[in-house]
DNA sequence: ATGGCTTATTGTATAAGA
């Protein structure tokens, strides 16, 4: 089974992007970030037509996630339970055995401003809901657009970015704080292309100078560890008129 | 150089992203 996760960056503007990846990839799974969009306005249509199912929650201008699926999604949950938040960043269903949450994690702007310590809460907060689910299913994939760069060599410059939001230690911590709770980064179980990176920035032509992060990722609890096949990145999306900022990244399963 | 692009908004500039 084929898992992936991509910030699209404006459903509405990368809908035809996405239908043709959903094509020519044929995921089972695809988790969604950054959809910008309410849900009256979200394609179950044509996705629908494409061959999934979607399950989404969205708000206007910001944010908003969705999980599609090709199989039947069930036991459904909107956002972090008891975390008050007007954000609509986490989404969660089962799929077969498998329980997926899609996550989009707060950018923080900047250390040490409020978005920052909002960031800090929020991981937090998902931390917590995380050990209750990995107790109730043990086999759990957390995929989504995390905003951190959990080591330096997913990080193009180190230098330039020392102590930046993405990759402050505090932010670090807390990835290690999620890979503590029985969770392992997916993409870092086989060997990888130096330099592998899934956004870059519209700017300074960062895509085509390859200054990039990792800070989109697929972690997989130790009940799926074994049954991980490949982990990659796409970057074909991201060489396309109008791209997202972000670009796929793949879990392969053998089950 | 706190910028460079891109997106959305009851817009004609601003906010936010990363």
């Amino acid at each position: 089974m084929k898992f992936a996760t991509w910030n699209v960056n404006s459903l509405n503007v990368r809908l035809g992007h996405l239908i043709d990846w959903l094509r020519d990839n044929q995921p089972e799974v695809v988790c969604l970030q950054e959809t910008k969009q309410e849900d009256s306005k979200f394609p179950y249509d044509v996705l629908k037509e494409a061959g999934y199912e979607a399950v989404h929650i969205g708000q206007k201008t910001y944010n908003g996630v969705a999980i599609l699926s090709r199989h039947p999604i069930s036991n459904i949950q909107r956002n972090i339970p008891d975390f008050d938040d007007a954000q609509q960043r986490v989404i969660a269903g089962n799929i077969g055995d498998v329980r997926v949450v899609c996550a989009y994690f707060p950018n923080g702007q900047a250390v040490d401003s409020d978005k920052y310590h909002y960031k800090l809460r929020w991981l937090l907060a998902l931390t917590a809901w995380l050990k209750t689910q990995l107790a109730e299913h043990p086999k759990l994939l957390l995929l989504g657009d995390y905003n951190i760069a959990p080591e330096d060599l997913d990080c193009h410059d180190p230098t330039a970015w020392l102590g930046q939001v993405l990759v402050s230690p505090a932010e670090r911590q807390a990835f290690k704080d999620l890979l503590s709770l029985g969770l392992h980064d997916s993409f870092r179980l086989f060997e990888q292309p130096e330099k592998s990176y899934s956004w870059w920035d519209y700017r300074m032509l960062g895509f085509r100078r390859n200054f990039g992060l990792r800070i989109d990722h697929i972690l997989v609890s130790d009940a799926l560890k074994a049954d991980c096949k490949a982990a990659y990145i796409d970057k074909n999306p991201r060489k396309l008129e109008r791209p997202s900022d972000h670009t796929p990244v793949i879990l392969e399963l053998a089950t």
